[in-house]
RNA sequence: CGGGGUGUAGCGUAGCCCGGUAUCGCGCCUGCUUUGGGAGCAGGAGGCCGUCAGUUCGAAUCUGGCCACCCCGACCA
Protein backbone atom coordinates (compact mmCIF):
# COMPACT_ATOMS: atom_id res chain seq x y z
CA UNK A 1 0.00 0.00 0.00
CA UNK A 2 0.85 3.51 -0.01
CA UNK A 3 4.25 4.18 1.68
CA UNK A 4 4.05 7.01 4.15
CA UNK A 5 4.81 10.38 3.93
CA UNK A 6 4.58 13.40 5.83
CA UNK A 7 1.37 15.35 5.87
CA UNK A 8 0.46 18.89 5.72
CA UNK A 9 -0.85 18.97 9.27
CA UNK A 10 2.34 16.84 10.89
CA UNK A 11 4.86 19.01 8.96
CA UNK A 12 3.96 21.38 6.53
CA UNK A 13 7.91 21.65 5.56
CA UNK A 14 8.60 18.30 5.12
CA UNK A 15 5.10 17.89 3.16
CA UNK A 16 6.56 19.98 0.68
CA UNK A 17 10.24 19.05 0.08
CA UNK A 18 8.81 15.40 0.01
CA UNK A 19 6.18 16.35 -2.56
CA UNK A 20 8.45 17.99 -5.09
CA UNK A 21 10.64 14.86 -4.75
CA UNK A 22 7.63 12.35 -4.96
CA UNK A 23 6.03 14.49 -8.05
CA UNK A 24 9.24 13.98 -9.76
CA UNK A 25 9.41 18.02 -10.13
CA UNK A 26 13.02 19.58 -8.66
CA UNK A 27 16.16 17.80 -6.82
CA UNK A 28 18.54 19.27 -5.20
CA UNK A 29 22.23 19.40 -7.51
CA UNK A 30 25.42 18.71 -6.71
CA UNK A 31 25.87 22.83 -6.36
CA UNK A 32 24.98 24.32 -3.38
CA UNK A 33 21.83 26.01 -2.97
CA UNK A 34 21.31 25.23 -6.73
CA UNK A 35 18.50 22.94 -8.18
CA UNK A 36 17.71 20.50 -11.34
CA UNK A 37 13.98 21.05 -12.59
CA UNK A 38 12.81 17.67 -13.79
CA UNK A 39 11.26 17.11 -17.06
CA UNK A 40 7.82 16.86 -15.12
CA UNK A 41 8.79 20.11 -13.14
CA UNK A 42 10.05 21.96 -16.04
CA UNK A 43 6.91 21.29 -18.38
CA UNK A 44 4.58 23.06 -15.99
CA UNK A 45 7.05 25.51 -15.89
CA UNK A 46 7.41 26.17 -19.44
CA UNK A 47 3.31 26.12 -19.56
CA UNK A 48 3.80 29.01 -17.51
CA UNK A 49 6.16 30.54 -19.56
CA UNK A 50 4.32 29.98 -22.50
CA UNK A 51 1.18 31.39 -20.86
CA UNK A 52 2.97 34.96 -19.73
CA UNK A 53 5.24 35.13 -22.65
CA UNK A 54 2.05 35.39 -24.75
CA UNK A 55 0.55 37.52 -22.39
CA UNK A 56 4.12 39.70 -22.52
CA UNK A 57 3.97 40.03 -25.95
CA UNK A 58 -0.39 40.68 -26.46
CA UNK A 59 1.15 44.00 -24.55
CA UNK A 60 3.38 44.78 -26.46
CA UNK A 61 6.39 43.88 -25.69
CA UNK A 62 9.23 41.94 -26.97
CA UNK A 63 11.69 39.62 -25.60
CA UNK A 64 15.38 40.40 -25.75
CA UNK A 65 18.78 39.24 -23.93
CA UNK A 66 21.48 40.79 -21.95
CA UNK A 67 24.25 39.46 -20.34
CA UNK A 68 24.71 37.41 -17.39
CA UNK A 69 27.88 39.49 -15.99
CA UNK A 70 27.93 42.74 -15.14
CA UNK A 71 31.02 44.56 -14.58
CA UNK A 72 31.36 46.39 -11.17
CA UNK A 73 31.08 49.88 -12.07
CA UNK A 74 28.00 49.48 -14.00
CA UNK A 75 26.39 47.79 -11.18
CA UNK A 76 27.27 50.17 -8.34
CA UNK A 77 25.97 53.35 -10.17
CA UNK A 78 22.37 52.88 -9.03
CA UNK A 79 23.28 53.50 -5.74
CA UNK A 80 20.40 52.05 -3.51
CA UNK A 81 20.07 49.29 -6.38
CA UNK A 82 23.28 48.37 -5.83
CA UNK A 83 23.05 48.75 -1.78
CA UNK A 84 20.22 46.48 -1.54
CA UNK A 85 21.75 43.21 -3.80
CA UNK A 86 25.23 44.02 -2.62
CA UNK A 87 25.18 41.30 0.30
CA UNK A 88 24.22 38.42 -2.25
CA UNK A 89 26.03 38.94 -5.09
CA UNK A 90 28.37 36.48 -6.87
CA UNK A 91 31.35 37.72 -8.05
CA UNK A 92 33.83 36.20 -10.95
CA UNK A 93 37.24 37.93 -10.10
CA UNK A 94 38.91 35.42 -12.05
CA UNK A 95 39.03 33.85 -16.06
CA UNK A 96 41.32 30.95 -15.98
CA UNK A 97 42.09 27.77 -14.21
CA UNK A 98 45.77 26.01 -14.58
CA UNK A 99 47.41 22.84 -13.23
CA UNK A 100 48.08 22.93 -9.38
CA UNK A 101 52.03 21.69 -9.29
CA UNK A 102 51.53 20.64 -5.73
CA UNK A 103 48.75 17.93 -6.68
CA UNK A 104 48.67 16.08 -9.75
CA UNK A 105 45.29 15.92 -11.49
CA UNK A 106 43.83 18.84 -9.50
CA UNK A 107 43.41 22.92 -10.87
CA UNK A 108 43.91 25.79 -9.19
CA UNK A 109 42.78 29.19 -9.90
CA UNK A 110 45.62 31.02 -12.08
CA UNK A 111 46.84 33.79 -10.55
CA UNK A 112 47.88 35.48 -13.21
CA UNK A 113 43.95 35.60 -15.04
CA UNK A 114 42.83 38.40 -12.38
CA UNK A 115 40.57 40.27 -13.83
CA UNK A 116 41.06 44.06 -14.16
CA UNK A 117 37.33 44.53 -12.82
CA UNK A 118 35.15 42.25 -11.23
CA UNK A 119 32.23 40.89 -12.96
CA UNK A 120 28.89 40.52 -10.81
CA UNK A 121 26.64 37.75 -11.99
CA UNK A 122 23.63 39.50 -12.06
CA UNK A 123 21.07 39.34 -9.17
CA UNK A 124 18.65 41.82 -11.88
CA UNK A 125 19.09 43.46 -14.69
CA UNK A 126 18.28 47.14 -14.10
CA UNK A 127 22.05 47.72 -14.48
CA UNK A 128 23.01 46.42 -17.78
CA UNK A 129 19.62 47.02 -19.43
CA UNK A 130 19.88 50.59 -18.18
CA UNK A 131 23.61 50.59 -19.71
CA UNK A 132 22.34 49.58 -23.00
CA UNK A 133 19.03 51.82 -23.02
CA UNK A 134 21.58 54.87 -22.87
CA UNK A 135 22.96 54.02 -26.45
CA UNK A 136 19.58 53.44 -27.47
CA UNK A 137 17.57 56.38 -26.80
CA UNK A 138 17.38 59.99 -28.02
CA UNK A 139 14.08 61.66 -28.56
CA UNK A 140 10.90 61.01 -27.41
CA UNK A 141 10.65 58.89 -30.82
CA UNK A 142 12.90 56.12 -29.39
CA UNK A 143 10.26 55.44 -26.45
CA UNK A 144 8.19 53.57 -25.27
CA UNK A 145 11.07 50.64 -25.06
CA UNK A 146 8.97 47.68 -24.39
CA UNK A 147 11.45 44.60 -23.59
CA UNK A 148 10.70 41.51 -21.26
CA UNK A 149 13.96 39.06 -20.63
CA UNK A 150 13.71 35.47 -19.58
CA UNK A 151 16.82 34.38 -17.67
CA UNK A 152 18.35 33.10 -15.00
CA UNK A 153 19.80 35.15 -12.32
CA UNK A 154 21.67 34.40 -9.13
CA UNK A 155 21.41 35.35 -5.42
CA UNK A 156 23.64 33.87 -3.45
CA UNK A 157 20.80 33.60 -0.16
CA UNK A 158 21.51 31.89 3.16
CA UNK A 159 18.94 29.56 3.26
CA UNK A 160 17.54 27.73 0.32
CA UNK A 161 14.55 25.66 -0.61
CA UNK A 162 13.18 23.90 -4.05
CA UNK A 163 11.86 26.27 -6.03
CA UNK A 164 10.99 28.57 -3.26
CA UNK A 165 14.50 30.17 -2.83
CA UNK A 166 17.65 28.78 -4.81
CA UNK A 167 20.80 30.32 -5.28
CA UNK A 168 19.89 30.38 -9.04
CA UNK A 169 16.67 30.95 -10.46
CA UNK A 170 14.48 31.35 -13.42
CA UNK A 171 13.13 34.12 -14.43
CA UNK A 172 11.41 36.81 -16.56
CA UNK A 173 12.38 40.44 -15.97
CA UNK A 174 10.50 43.22 -18.07
CA UNK A 175 12.40 46.61 -18.75
CA UNK A 176 10.22 49.67 -19.87
CA UNK A 177 11.14 53.44 -20.57
CA UNK A 178 8.67 55.74 -21.01
CA UNK A 179 8.26 59.47 -21.55
CA UNK A 180 6.06 60.22 -19.18
CA UNK A 181 5.85 59.32 -15.26
CA UNK A 182 1.83 58.68 -15.75
CA UNK A 183 2.94 56.44 -18.66
CA UNK A 184 5.65 54.18 -16.32
CA UNK A 185 2.79 54.22 -13.68
CA UNK A 186 0.16 52.76 -16.25
CA UNK A 187 2.59 50.05 -17.58
CA UNK A 188 3.33 49.18 -13.87
CA UNK A 189 -0.17 48.65 -12.97
CA UNK A 190 -0.62 46.67 -16.26
CA UNK A 191 1.78 44.20 -15.79
CA UNK A 192 0.36 43.91 -12.11
CA UNK A 193 -3.17 42.79 -13.82
CA UNK A 194 -1.10 40.59 -16.10
CA UNK A 195 0.11 38.68 -13.03
CA UNK A 196 -2.51 39.06 -11.31
CA UNK A 197 -5.14 37.61 -14.44
CA UNK A 198 -2.53 34.88 -14.68
CA UNK A 199 -2.26 33.87 -11.11
CA UNK A 200 -6.38 33.75 -10.64
CA UNK A 201 -7.44 32.18 -14.37
CA UNK A 202 -4.29 29.72 -14.58
CA UNK A 203 -3.20 29.00 -11.46
CA UNK A 204 -6.24 29.45 -9.83
CA UNK A 205 -4.70 30.92 -7.09
CA UNK A 206 -6.42 34.71 -5.58
CA UNK A 207 -4.02 36.87 -4.52
CA UNK A 208 -3.81 40.52 -3.08
CA UNK A 209 -2.71 43.24 -5.22
CA UNK A 210 -1.36 45.64 -3.18
CA UNK A 211 2.01 48.39 -2.59
CA UNK A 212 4.89 47.30 -0.35
CA UNK A 213 5.98 49.66 1.93
CA UNK A 214 9.00 51.28 1.85
CA UNK A 215 11.17 48.72 3.69
CA UNK A 216 9.89 45.96 1.42
CA UNK A 217 10.44 48.28 -1.54
CA UNK A 218 12.70 47.02 -4.45
CA UNK A 219 16.53 48.42 -4.17
CA UNK A 220 16.14 51.33 -6.71
CA UNK A 221 12.83 51.51 -7.10
CA UNK A 222 9.83 54.44 -6.15
CA UNK A 223 7.15 52.51 -6.13
CA UNK A 224 6.56 48.44 -5.80
CA UNK A 225 3.29 47.32 -6.25
CA UNK A 226 2.77 43.57 -5.70
CA UNK A 227 0.78 40.12 -5.61
CA UNK A 228 0.51 38.30 -2.48
CA UNK A 229 -0.85 35.05 -2.22
CA UNK A 230 -1.61 32.90 0.92
CA UNK A 231 -0.40 29.21 1.60
CA UNK A 232 -2.24 26.65 3.05
CA UNK A 233 -0.80 26.93 6.31
CA UNK A 234 -1.33 30.86 6.07
CA UNK A 235 1.62 32.23 5.13
CA UNK A 236 2.07 34.57 2.49
CA UNK A 237 3.63 34.17 -0.71
CA UNK A 238 4.68 36.95 -2.80
CA UNK A 239 4.30 35.75 -6.07
CA UNK A 240 4.63 38.58 -8.50
CA UNK A 241 6.35 42.17 -8.34
CA UNK A 242 5.90 45.50 -10.68
CA UNK A 243 8.27 48.58 -9.98
CA UNK A 244 7.71 51.57 -10.72
CA UNK A 245 11.54 52.89 -11.26
CA UNK A 246 11.00 56.37 -11.49
CA UNK A 247 14.46 58.38 -12.72
CA UNK A 248 16.75 56.43 -10.50
CA UNK A 249 18.16 54.64 -13.48
CA UNK A 250 17.63 57.35 -15.99
CA UNK A 251 19.52 59.69 -13.29
CA UNK A 252 22.41 56.96 -12.87
CA UNK A 253 22.58 55.78 -16.01
CA UNK A 254 22.16 59.25 -17.76
CA UNK A 255 19.69 58.55 -20.18
CA UNK A 256 17.61 61.37 -21.22
CA UNK A 257 15.58 61.88 -24.34
CA UNK A 258 14.62 65.37 -26.42
CA UNK A 259 10.88 65.75 -25.82
CA UNK A 260 8.72 67.36 -28.93
CA UNK A 261 9.93 70.90 -27.79
CA UNK A 262 13.54 69.34 -27.88
CA UNK A 263 13.61 69.75 -24.04
CA UNK A 264 15.80 66.88 -22.56
CA UNK A 265 14.49 64.66 -19.74
CA UNK A 266 15.32 61.57 -18.34
CA UNK A 267 13.36 58.65 -19.01
CA UNK A 268 10.96 57.00 -16.42
CA UNK A 269 11.29 53.27 -15.72
CA UNK A 270 9.31 50.27 -14.73
CA UNK A 271 10.66 46.73 -14.33
CA UNK A 272 8.66 43.80 -12.97
CA UNK A 273 9.17 39.78 -12.76
CA UNK A 274 7.54 36.77 -11.74
CA UNK A 275 10.19 33.37 -11.23
CA UNK A 276 10.34 29.93 -10.51
CA UNK A 277 8.85 30.51 -7.19
CA UNK A 278 5.40 30.17 -8.96
CA UNK A 279 6.34 26.58 -8.79
CA UNK A 280 6.25 26.97 -5.31
CA UNK A 281 2.99 28.63 -4.98
CA UNK A 282 1.16 26.39 -6.94
CA UNK A 283 2.29 23.50 -5.48
CA UNK A 284 1.58 25.11 -1.80
CA UNK A 285 -1.83 26.50 -2.90
CA UNK A 286 -3.93 23.23 -4.16
CA UNK A 287 -2.02 20.45 -3.47
CA UNK A 288 -3.39 17.59 -0.42
CA UNK A 289 -1.88 14.94 1.88
CA UNK A 290 -2.05 12.44 -1.67
CA UNK A 291 0.64 14.65 -3.50
CA UNK A 292 0.17 17.46 -6.10
CA UNK A 293 -2.96 19.15 -7.31
CA UNK A 294 -3.02 21.03 -10.77
CA UNK A 295 -5.08 23.21 -12.59
CA UNK A 296 -6.36 21.59 -15.42
CA UNK A 297 -4.53 24.74 -17.41
CA UNK A 298 -1.26 24.38 -16.27
CA UNK A 299 -1.72 20.81 -16.07
CA UNK A 300 1.74 19.08 -18.72
CA UNK A 301 -1.07 16.44 -18.48
CA UNK A 302 -4.55 16.91 -18.25
CA UNK A 303 -6.01 13.79 -18.94
CA UNK A 304 -4.52 10.07 -18.12
CA UNK A 305 -5.99 6.95 -19.72
CA UNK A 306 -5.35 3.40 -17.99
CA UNK A 307 -5.98 0.37 -19.65
CA UNK A 308 -7.39 -3.03 -17.61
CA UNK A 309 -6.78 -6.02 -19.16
CA UNK A 310 -5.73 -10.10 -18.12
CA UNK A 311 -4.57 -10.51 -21.71
CA UNK A 312 -3.24 -9.71 -25.18
CA UNK A 313 -6.17 -9.84 -27.06
CA UNK A 314 -8.15 -7.51 -24.11
CA UNK A 315 -5.62 -4.89 -24.07
CA UNK A 316 -6.03 -4.86 -28.07
CA UNK A 317 -9.72 -4.10 -27.20
CA UNK A 318 -9.15 -2.00 -24.48
CA UNK A 319 -6.11 0.13 -26.64
CA UNK A 320 -8.21 0.79 -29.53
CA UNK A 321 -11.03 2.08 -27.98
CA UNK A 322 -8.66 4.10 -25.53
CA UNK A 323 -6.82 5.63 -28.32
CA UNK A 324 -10.05 6.46 -30.37
CA UNK A 325 -10.95 8.88 -26.74
CA UNK A 326 -7.41 10.39 -27.07
CA UNK A 327 -7.73 11.36 -30.62
CA UNK A 328 -11.17 12.91 -29.91
CA UNK A 329 -9.44 14.90 -26.79
CA UNK A 330 -6.69 15.55 -28.78
CA UNK A 331 -8.57 17.00 -31.24
CA UNK A 332 -10.22 19.50 -28.35
CA UNK A 333 -6.72 20.76 -27.56
CA UNK A 334 -6.81 18.16 -24.79
CA UNK A 335 -3.32 17.13 -23.49
CA UNK A 336 -3.94 13.06 -22.83
CA UNK A 337 -1.30 10.72 -22.22
CA UNK A 338 -2.34 6.52 -22.58
CA UNK A 339 -0.59 4.84 -20.52
CA UNK A 340 0.19 1.10 -21.66
CA UNK A 341 2.79 0.65 -20.00
CA UNK A 342 3.19 -3.43 -19.26
CA UNK A 343 5.63 -3.65 -16.17
CA UNK A 344 3.06 -1.06 -14.02
CA UNK A 345 -0.02 -2.13 -12.89
CA UNK A 346 -3.05 -0.38 -12.61
CA UNK A 347 -3.35 0.56 -8.82
CA UNK A 348 0.38 1.36 -9.67
CA UNK A 349 -0.62 4.05 -11.89
CA UNK A 350 -3.66 5.07 -9.77
CA UNK A 351 -1.66 5.98 -7.35
CA UNK A 352 1.42 7.65 -9.92
CA UNK A 353 -1.16 10.34 -11.40
CA UNK A 354 -2.24 10.80 -8.47
CA UNK A 355 0.96 11.87 -6.97
CA UNK A 356 1.67 14.10 -10.02
CA UNK A 357 -1.76 15.53 -9.71
CA UNK A 358 -3.14 14.76 -12.86
CA UNK A 359 -6.58 16.39 -13.01
CA UNK A 360 -8.58 13.53 -14.46
CA UNK A 361 -7.80 9.44 -14.73
CA UNK A 362 -9.77 7.55 -16.85
CA UNK A 363 -9.96 3.50 -16.73
CA UNK A 364 -11.14 1.35 -18.82
CA UNK A 365 -11.49 -2.09 -18.74
CA UNK A 366 -13.23 -5.17 -20.69
CA UNK A 367 -16.40 -4.79 -18.25
CA UNK A 368 -16.62 -0.78 -19.78
CA UNK A 369 -16.47 -2.17 -22.80
CA UNK A 370 -19.32 -3.79 -23.09
CA UNK A 371 -21.68 -1.73 -21.29
CA UNK A 372 -20.07 1.71 -23.11
CA UNK A 373 -19.01 3.49 -20.29
CA UNK A 374 -15.66 4.28 -18.60
CA UNK A 375 -14.46 5.37 -15.26
CA UNK A 376 -13.22 8.68 -14.65
CA UNK A 377 -11.63 10.39 -11.55
CA UNK A 378 -11.02 13.70 -10.54
CA UNK A 379 -7.90 14.60 -8.91
CA UNK A 380 -9.47 17.76 -7.19
CA UNK A 381 -12.17 16.14 -5.23
CA UNK A 382 -11.12 12.34 -5.58
CA UNK A 383 -14.58 11.55 -6.69
CA UNK A 384 -14.99 8.72 -8.77
CA UNK A 385 -17.75 7.95 -11.55
CA UNK A 386 -18.94 5.92 -14.53
CA UNK A 387 -20.13 7.94 -17.12
CA UNK A 388 -21.30 6.80 -20.76
CA UNK A 389 -18.58 6.75 -23.50
CA UNK A 390 -21.35 8.76 -25.76
CA UNK A 391 -20.01 12.15 -25.56
CA UNK A 392 -17.06 11.56 -23.32
CA UNK A 393 -15.19 14.14 -25.20
CA UNK A 394 -17.34 17.18 -24.42
CA UNK A 395 -18.02 15.84 -20.59
CA UNK A 396 -14.38 16.07 -19.98
CA UNK A 397 -13.91 19.34 -21.95
CA UNK A 398 -16.41 20.52 -19.52
CA UNK A 399 -15.23 18.77 -16.61
CA UNK A 400 -11.33 20.21 -16.81
CA UNK A 401 -13.14 23.58 -16.67
CA UNK A 402 -15.13 22.66 -13.58
CA UNK A 403 -12.10 21.73 -11.99
CA UNK A 404 -10.26 24.61 -12.61
CA UNK A 405 -12.96 26.85 -11.27
CA UNK A 406 -13.44 24.74 -8.09
CA UNK A 407 -9.59 25.19 -7.32
CA UNK A 408 -9.94 28.93 -7.26
CA UNK A 409 -13.04 28.56 -5.38
CA UNK A 410 -11.35 26.24 -2.71
CA UNK A 411 -8.77 28.83 -2.64
CA UNK A 412 -10.82 31.62 -2.29
CA UNK A 413 -12.79 30.16 -0.02
CA UNK A 414 -10.00 29.23 2.20
CA UNK A 415 -8.24 32.76 1.89
CA UNK A 416 -11.27 34.39 2.63
CA UNK A 417 -11.77 32.13 6.29
CA UNK A 418 -7.87 32.96 6.85
CA UNK A 419 -7.90 36.83 6.37
CA UNK A 420 -8.91 38.36 10.01
CA UNK A 421 -9.37 42.05 11.00
CA UNK A 422 -7.97 42.77 14.04
CA UNK A 423 -7.79 46.07 16.14
CA UNK A 424 -5.58 44.65 19.36
CA UNK A 425 -2.03 44.37 18.92
CA UNK A 426 -2.45 41.63 21.97
CA UNK A 427 -4.65 39.70 19.99
CA UNK A 428 -3.06 40.32 16.85
CA UNK A 429 0.89 38.50 18.68
CA UNK A 430 -1.62 35.79 20.19
CA UNK A 431 -3.56 34.88 16.54
CA UNK A 432 -1.06 34.86 14.68
CA UNK A 433 0.51 32.18 16.86
CA UNK A 434 -2.47 29.91 16.99
CA UNK A 435 -4.84 30.25 13.72
CA UNK A 436 -2.29 32.16 11.38
CA UNK A 437 -3.13 33.46 7.99
CA UNK A 438 -3.49 37.13 6.86
CA UNK A 439 -4.35 39.86 9.18
CA UNK A 440 -5.47 42.99 7.94
CA UNK A 441 -4.76 45.60 10.78
CA UNK A 442 -4.21 49.67 11.31
CA UNK A 443 -0.83 50.48 10.96
CA UNK A 444 0.31 54.68 11.56
CA UNK A 445 2.16 54.27 8.59
CA UNK A 446 5.96 54.48 10.04
CA UNK A 447 8.99 52.21 9.66
CA UNK A 448 9.65 51.76 13.47
CA UNK A 449 6.24 50.29 13.80
CA UNK A 450 7.16 48.16 11.36
CA UNK A 451 10.27 46.76 12.75
CA UNK A 452 8.96 46.59 16.35
CA UNK A 453 6.04 44.13 14.57
CA UNK A 454 8.51 42.41 12.74
CA UNK A 455 11.16 41.89 16.02
CA UNK A 456 8.25 40.98 17.81
CA UNK A 457 6.23 38.47 15.78
CA UNK A 458 7.96 37.46 12.56
CA UNK A 459 5.23 38.93 10.33
CA UNK A 460 5.80 41.46 8.23
CA UNK A 461 3.42 43.91 6.57
CA UNK A 462 2.50 42.18 3.09
CA UNK A 463 1.20 44.89 1.26
CA UNK A 464 -0.93 47.93 1.10
CA UNK A 465 -3.94 46.80 -0.75
CA UNK A 466 -4.67 48.89 -3.87
CA UNK A 467 -8.16 48.41 -2.89
CA UNK A 468 -8.03 49.61 0.58
CA UNK A 469 -11.13 51.17 1.73
CA UNK A 470 -10.67 54.41 3.65
CA UNK A 471 -11.34 53.50 7.28
CA UNK A 472 -10.87 55.88 10.17
CA UNK A 473 -8.71 54.10 12.93
CA UNK A 474 -6.06 53.31 15.35
CA UNK A 475 -2.79 52.06 14.49
CA UNK A 476 -2.90 48.60 16.69
CA UNK A 477 0.61 49.07 18.31
CA UNK A 478 0.79 53.30 18.77
CA UNK A 479 -2.47 53.82 18.65
CA UNK A 480 -1.45 56.83 16.11
CA UNK A 481 -4.27 57.66 13.63
CA UNK A 482 -4.59 55.54 10.65
CA UNK A 483 -6.73 55.54 7.50
CA UNK A 484 -6.70 52.18 6.19
CA UNK A 485 -5.89 48.72 6.82
CA UNK A 486 -2.72 46.83 6.03
CA UNK A 487 -1.85 43.19 5.01
CA UNK A 488 0.04 41.25 8.17
CA UNK A 489 0.93 37.85 8.02
CA UNK A 490 4.31 35.73 8.33
CA UNK A 491 5.31 35.02 5.04
CA UNK A 492 8.27 32.77 2.57
C1' C B 1 26.94 32.97 8.77
C1' G B 2 25.69 31.39 14.48
C1' G B 3 23.35 27.18 17.56
C1' G B 4 21.57 21.99 17.23
C1' G B 5 21.16 17.44 14.33
C1' U B 6 22.11 14.02 10.25
C1' G B 7 25.12 11.62 6.23
C1' U B 8 25.63 3.54 5.49
C1' A B 9 23.12 0.23 -2.20
C1' G B 10 18.48 4.28 -6.35
C1' C B 11 15.24 5.43 -1.63
C1' G B 12 14.32 4.59 3.68
C1' U B 13 17.23 2.30 7.52
C1' A B 14 20.13 -1.31 11.60
C1' G B 15 25.06 -1.43 13.26
C1' C B 16 28.62 3.37 15.97
C1' C B 17 28.47 4.19 22.83
C1' C B 18 31.95 -0.98 23.80
C1' G B 19 37.08 -0.90 16.43
C1' G B 20 37.66 -7.04 13.41
C1' U B 21 35.04 -4.40 5.88
C1' A B 22 27.82 -4.40 6.97
C1' U B 23 21.30 -5.53 8.70
C1' C B 24 16.43 -5.14 7.00
C1' G B 25 12.41 -3.09 3.87
C1' C B 26 11.19 -0.78 -0.81
C1' G B 27 13.17 -0.41 -5.61
C1' C B 28 16.25 -3.00 -9.59
C1' C B 29 17.40 -7.77 -12.81
C1' U B 30 15.60 -13.03 -14.44
C1' G B 31 11.54 -16.55 -14.63
C1' C B 32 6.55 -18.03 -13.82
C1' U B 33 1.79 -16.60 -12.14
C1' U B 34 -0.78 -11.86 -12.21
C1' U B 35 -3.32 -6.98 -13.87
C1' G B 36 -10.75 -2.75 -11.73
C1' G B 37 -6.30 1.11 -5.93
C1' G B 38 1.09 1.14 -5.18
C1' A B 39 0.84 -7.75 -7.11
C1' G B 40 2.71 -13.00 -5.40
C1' C B 41 6.43 -16.72 -5.35
C1' A B 42 11.45 -18.33 -6.54
C1' G B 43 16.29 -16.97 -7.82
C1' G B 44 19.88 -12.84 -8.48
C1' A B 45 22.74 -8.18 -8.84
C1' G B 46 24.11 -3.85 -6.33
C1' G B 47 27.77 -0.62 -0.87
C1' C B 48 36.05 0.89 -0.81
C1' C B 49 29.68 3.16 5.07
C1' G B 50 29.57 11.82 2.39
C1' U B 51 34.79 13.35 1.69
C1' C B 52 39.97 14.20 3.02
C1' A B 53 43.46 13.37 6.69
C1' G B 54 44.94 11.28 11.56
C1' U B 55 45.13 7.33 15.59
C1' U B 56 45.52 1.82 15.19
C1' C B 57 48.04 -4.55 13.30
C1' G B 58 43.00 -3.33 11.79
C1' A B 59 38.15 2.25 11.26
C1' A B 60 31.13 2.56 9.21
C1' U B 61 32.62 2.64 14.48
C1' C B 62 37.60 6.88 17.71
C1' U B 63 39.81 12.26 16.49
C1' G B 64 40.11 16.63 13.25
C1' G B 65 39.19 19.48 8.63
C1' C B 66 35.94 19.97 4.54
C1' C B 67 31.22 19.13 1.80
C1' A B 68 25.98 18.32 1.67
C1' C B 69 21.21 18.08 3.87
C1' C B 70 17.45 18.98 7.97
C1' C B 71 15.60 22.10 12.28
C1' C B 72 16.02 27.01 14.88
C1' G B 73 17.92 32.15 14.18
C1' A B 74 20.00 36.34 10.95
C1' C B 75 19.07 37.54 5.16
C1' C B 76 15.63 37.33 1.08
C1' A B 77 11.72 36.92 -4.31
Amino acid sequence: MAQKFATREEDYSKWYNELVGRADLAEHSGVKGCMVIKPYGFAIWEKMRDILDAKFKETGHSNAYFPIFIPKSLFEAEEKNAEGFAKECAVVTHYRLKADPNNKGKLIVDPDSKLEEELIVRPTSEAIIWNTYKGWIQSYRDLPILINQWANVVRWEMKTRLFLRTTEFLWQEGHTAHATKTEAIQETEQMLDVYTEFSENYMAMPVIKGFKTESERFAGADETYCIEAMMQDGKALQAGTSHFLGQNFAKAFDVKFADKEGKLDHVWATSWGVSTRLMGALIMTHSDDEGLVLPPKLAPIQVVIVPIYKNEEELKLVSEKALEIKKALFSKGISVKFDDDDNRRPGWKFAEYEVKGVPVRLAIGPRDLAENKIELARRDTKEKMTISLDGLDLFIENLLNDIQDNLYNRALKFKAENIHYVDSYQEFKEKIETVGGFFMVHWDGTAETEAKIKEETKATIRCIPLDAKEEAGKCMVTGLPSSKRVVLAKAY
